[in-house]
Parts: structure tokens; sequence; C-alpha cells
DNA sequence: TATAGTGTATGGTGACACCGTACAATTTAG
DNA sequence: CTAAATTGTACGGTGTCACCATACACTATA
């Protein structure tokens, strides 16, 4: 399972690390039912301690993605995230989109960079 | 100048200042040479201390979006901002898609939502 | 039924968001 | 021209939280 976090990002890494999970869950690279690495592992490989990668799953869990228990190792458990508002979906979207408006793309060229966003994500649908 | 904080937002208060005067400026809700509330009244509006305003105002000028001159006010300086590299900007994009996607949302309905808001932020284009 | 593998809990450290207050620069009133 | 008002800045204190090291608890397997 090949994810990346970066120091200067600003984001803490626990958070890093869920967004990561949700790419690959949303890409379908992980699969229902798919095994994730054990906390201990992904910690090592990106350096940080097992602590912080914990975190990072009871997140997920907490939305519904994956399935912990304890002992054994944790799972995906749905391609849908639950709970989340329409604000809570949308607010994090218009910072995205303003920030592309201020940088100064014109409107066809944010559209087409949020054309390709989706393709990479739908590719592998369910 | 009317903008809102959350409690429950989890971003801290000085950058979700900075995000609703950015939404201002993209929208044209505030144009180049306009004048910025004093950080104290901004303050007393949303009943934090005056640190917390200042430090948005600092991260706009860090932008380039305002002009803060100590003593006199602060201004709005320009509607581009600068030196956001591709990743910084495609990050967060793919986030708040991805967090879509995983809400269930198809993607003829995810299109419509940014064109929506995209919409909302061209509006009044200069 | 040990032992290895895996998530969890606890306690400590450092960074930082936020606050209250004092300071400094600019503008404005007189 | 100068004092007062207005505005941003600097400093010190407090609480929260991200991260870590280590020990614990549950599960699977030999």
């Amino acid at each position: 399972m090949y994810i990346v976090v970066d120091e200067r990002d600003g984001r803490p890494i626990y958070r890093q690390v869920a967004d990561e999970i949700r790419g690959l869950i949303a890409r379908g690279e992980l699969r229902e039912g798919a095994g994730l690495p054990p906390v201990r592992q992904v910690a090592a490989d990106l350096g940080v301690n097992l602590n912080t990668v914990a975190a990072a799953y009871r997140e997920l869990q907490r939305e519904g993605l994956i399935s912990v228990r304890h002992g054994a190792g944790a799972t995906v458990a749905s391609r849908t995230a639950r709970g989340k508002s329409d604000g809570e979906l949308r607010k994090p979207l218009r910072a995205a989109l303003t920030a592309l408006v201020l940088a100064g793309l014109p409107r066809a060229e944010i559209m087409t960079l949020v054309s390709d966003e989706l393709r990479g994500l739908l590719k592998r649908g369910k």
C-alpha cells in the first residue's frame, strides 16, 4: 500500500494518512474486505509512531470506511462514508475552488482540472 | 463585512477567518483598494481575540491578497494570490472530491455541484 | 497453550492556537 | 504642531493537541 505524507503540509500527519487511505478506497485500489497493513508497518514505512497511524485508522473507522478489530487487523468495511452533512462536504470544495480562482485560473481550466481529478477517482468504479 | 466562524470546524479560527475573506475577495465583494475592517472590530463581531484576526490578516498579506500597514488599516491589494504550487492547489481539490465520491454522489451530480460553486465565485468577476 | 502478531491505553514533550495586556505606528481633532 | 484616538504589533501565559516511547490487551497461529 503506497501512501505519502509531507512534513510541510500543515495538516497533522494522522489526518494525511487517513486522507491517503480514503483516496485508495475511493479509487478502488482497496476493495471492500481487503485488509489494511498493520499500523506498525505503515508507521515504519512513513517513519512515524504507530499511534499516529492508529489515530488515522480510528478516524476512518468513525466514518464507517474500515473495520478495526483489536488483535486482528483492519479491513475495508465500505466504500461509502456515512454521516457527512451537506455543509461539511461543500465547505472544503468551496475553499479549494476559491484557491483556484484566486490563482488566476479561468473557469474552463478549472472545470478541466476537476474533470481530470474525477476521472482518476472513478476509473475503477465498483 | 459579513463572515462566520464555526467552533466545530476543526480548523483554527484564524484560518477560517482568512478563508472567509479569501472568498469575499474572489467573489468581488471586496475589490482592490477596498479597506478591511479593523482587527478589533472583526474580533468583537466574532467574539475572539484581536490577535486571532491579526493572524488571519498576516496570512492574507503573505499571499499578496491584502496590504497591512501598522497604524493605518488593511486594504485589498490584489485579486490574485501568489506562489501556490500546482500540488498545493490540487491536493485540497482532490481531497474535497474524494469526500464527495465516498459520500456516494454520482459523477454528474458532483459536476453540477462544482459548477454551482464556481458560478457563485465568478458572478461578479472584475 | 505458548508465541507471535496486532490494536489500545498511558504518560510525557513540544508546538501552537488563543487570550490578555502593553507597545508602536499612523491618522485625525483641536 | 501636538495630543488624542485609531490601528496594527509584540510579549507572556494557558490550554489543547499532535506526536512519541513504552507498556498493555486481544487475536490468531504453531
